[in-house]
DNA sequence: AGACGATAAGACATATTGCGTCTCACTGTC
DNA sequence: GACAGTGAGACGCAATATGTCTTATCGTCT
């Protein structure tokens, strides 16, 4: 089921996915679907590890997971990001999702919180690479990097474990960055260092 | 307009796509959207060119465009395509396209048609490969084979004229079928012969 | 300056679709 | 036969899409 709702996502994106759609690529009945979830969108939570990364950034701020380090390698991640934002099937998702538009409850309810959660967060730490106040670039890299997170495997990571955390960070966010020109972009930096 | 309006189809599919994202997607307002198409189909109907292939399949069964040559052709393209149906996201579409599906007005006073138009034609040619009555993946068939001419480019090819039709055939529909082994496929064939 | 055409933004009513719940019938198991 | 699980589909409600309209803005032409 959660393996259909993600192919489901992919294919169609996140804001054009229905019930139905995810129900008929599981092979199953709608009746059956709201027998396994509560609701459509439950369904999409769980499928796109939603209250994964919650708990993620919610640790990174803690300091549980090497906060210090982690927020750190984000931060580059985030400028390194800056070259280019085109080309990302999922980033209108992240783009469009506010308040009062026309993408539904999923994105109302779900992944802006993220976004916010991520963004006071990680806002102090950017601020000497995007400037003050530059909060809609910040907000388009993190939103980058959240569907990074989403779309990588459904293998289980540790994200209590720093070691765990940073390797997760380094095989599936960094890659989805699309590094052009191996370590060049990340030497272009303000600080330089890693 | 039209480039924006085939872009979001392969993004979104065709039955996911909104007048509201074509608009956005070419930086024009809904209303300049109406102004320059009757309708939000419309839009879609030349995108997609779903005129120009009507108009093709007439001329191939009228034997204006050599259709003895092309129809061979087509026919066994259509079998090489029965290896394998899966991994095109544009299939479903056509699968779906029925009238009282929920695919809205496109999809049933549009592609549907087309299908059946073909099919009248390329039925007795295919007999012979895939058996008589077997009218489900025949339309199968023909789907995948009337998306890959969905999809190609948009440069002008002369469907009247035989050759200029049979090498738009040979560059983007038969490499649209993904051949895997070459020309083993084509050697698997019933005939035999090209 | 003033007239003109084209456009963006958005309100509006209508039509369509999606959501969640429900009932019914079918199937396999005990 | 009782039972749990499922598929198909109808139902009311909410959300979205469609197509038209009005208003304000911008650039061009006279």
């Amino acid at each position: 089921m959660l393996d259909a709702a993600k192919a489901c996502c992919e294919r169609w994106g996140i804001e054009k996915v229905t019930v139905d759609d995810i129900a008929a690529a599981a092979g199953v009945s709608r009746a059956t679907l709201y027998r396994l979830f509560p609701g459509g969108k439950d369904v999409l939570f769980d499928a796109l590890r939603v209250r994964d990364i919650e708990e993620f950034f919610t640790r990174l701020t803690a300091g549980v997971a090497g906060a210090d380090t982690l927020s750190e390698l984000l931060v580059r991640t985030v400028v390194v990001a800056t070259t280019d934002l085109r080309g990302d099937d999922h980033l209108a998702i992240m783009l469009a999702s506010e308040p009062g538009d026309t993408l539904g409850q999923l994105t109302v309810q779900g992944l802006p919180r993220i976004i916010r959660m991520a963004s006071l967060f990680l806002a102090p730490l950017v601020e000497p690479y995007v400037g003050r106040g530059d909060s809609s670039r910040l907000v388009e890299l993190l939103s980058r990097l959240v569907i990074s997170y989403f779309l990588a495997p459904s293998d289980h990571v540790d994200l209590g474990d720093a070691e765990s955390a940073r390797q997760f960070i380094s095989t599936y966010i960094l890659p989805a960055f699309e590094f052009t020109s191996g370590t060049s972009l990340i030497a272009a930096s303000p600080t330089g260092a890693l």
